[in-house]
DNA sequence: TTTTGACTTTTTTAATAGTTTGGTCAAAAA
DNA sequence: TTTTTGACCAAACTATTAAAAAAGTCAAAA
């Protein structure tokens, strides 16, 4: 790796670190140049701004969350072992988010301005990949035939959603205790399964069953 | 009805009409007490402080939701058209709250130290009211027996956190736009149809299908 | 190409005074 | 006794300012 990546990556590292110990708000340039041991002006060698170290950290526990979904998807076959899978992988990401202060209010608009596009695309990247696991199950007979995209789509918003109700609800202090995580999780499962068991089978008319 | 509780029902209807406006904030008692022509003092013979006002208004709006709610229950018949309709009045209730700044973060911690009794009680009558909807369901044979309760808790909780996440995430301006909220809608009765559908079949074993 | 000391500019923070607003009370009115 | 109010206080919010800290720049050196 050319030694300017590598510069790069010690960045984020630190940045991480201290964002998750002290949040985004409260962590200086100085404090992340201090821990490479270089300068602040060489600190802005590498990153021209605070906000595109936010931004290349944001980018960074996104790739890893990206990364290790690949992985279970290459060895897990059954579709409730994914499912579940997917959903402990997503409270790790979004813990990873909550523990840096990065949804607090005061980073709140840093995000959306900078980060947003992202999101969204991680987001759309999440959808074509369930859907692509939809898809293969439909291939393989396991579940009926449906709009895999857009029922990819409304499975994760869900999830997505149910995560931010339940924390959000029992955010009295500033961080979910584990109890309150474990509670989204079950919540997120019991969806799981009601989506697995609405995928098994074809479409009937819905009014007067 | 009481002279006391004409006045009291004047003192809710003048607060909602200017925390719609103006928001709950920005809302002064004196403004209150002017609308119903009295002086300042005399609305505090009425309640005894703004917070009181605010749980009024809250226990008030979401009264009203309820009232809804039982009327079209009487009325309907085919489950699909109950729930497109509870998603319906949810989408009023909650653009009531947000109309009122009851969701800003100014607002937040009196809604959370006072409110919050109110609308965890609201949330498991919604739930109980559902699952009563459920299992009439089931007593006609129209949809598979299940846990009623708890399918209504996660359906109710889930389209919770889909506004949630769906309002937020367009929320760039103070209010949501009304393409949001249709938006929102469209996601919710999709999720509702895949819940409908799943409730039809009995359970069988999820994995490897 | 990379690093830095010395520098400027922009944001936060702290303290302050001034104003508004929430809330009280004793006394009057009904 | 119930309801209302003028006069009042105390707490909360606003605006202003000065000081401190942080973000960000640049010319020159390594």
């Amino acid at each position: 790796m050319a030694e300017i990546d590598k510069k790069r990556e010690q960045i984020i590292e630190s940045a991480i670190r201290r964002f998750s110990h002290f949040g985004v708000q409260k962590t200086t340039m100085n404090e992340i140049a201090d821990d490479i041991a270089v300068s602040q002006p060489s600190l802005y060698y590498y990153f021209p701004d605070k906000t595109s170290i936010i931004v290349a950290v944001v980018e960074k526990v996104s790739n890893d969350y990206f990364e290790e979904l690949e992985k279970i998807l290459a060895e897990t076959e059954c579709l409730k072992d994914i499912f579940f899978q997917i959903i402990e992988f997503r409270r790790n990401f979004v813990k990873k988010f909550f523990m840096m202060h990065l949804t607090d209010s005061s980073a709140d608009a840093i995000i959306r301005d900078n980060c947003d596009e992202i999101l969204q695309e991680s987001r759309l990247r999440e959808i074509k990949i369930v859907a692509g696991i939809l898809n293969s199950a439909i291939e393989k007979g396991e579940i009926a035939e449906i709009d895999a995209e857009n029922v990819s789509a409304i499975y994760l918003d869900s999830l997505t959603g149910l995560c931010m109700w339940i924390i959000s609800k029992n955010q009295k202090n500033i961080f979910p205790e584990s109890k309150h995580w474990d509670a989204m999780v079950a919540r997120q499962r019991e969806l799981a399964e009601i989506f697995l068991k609405s995928l098994k089978y074809k479409d009937r008319s819905t009014c007067k069953v």
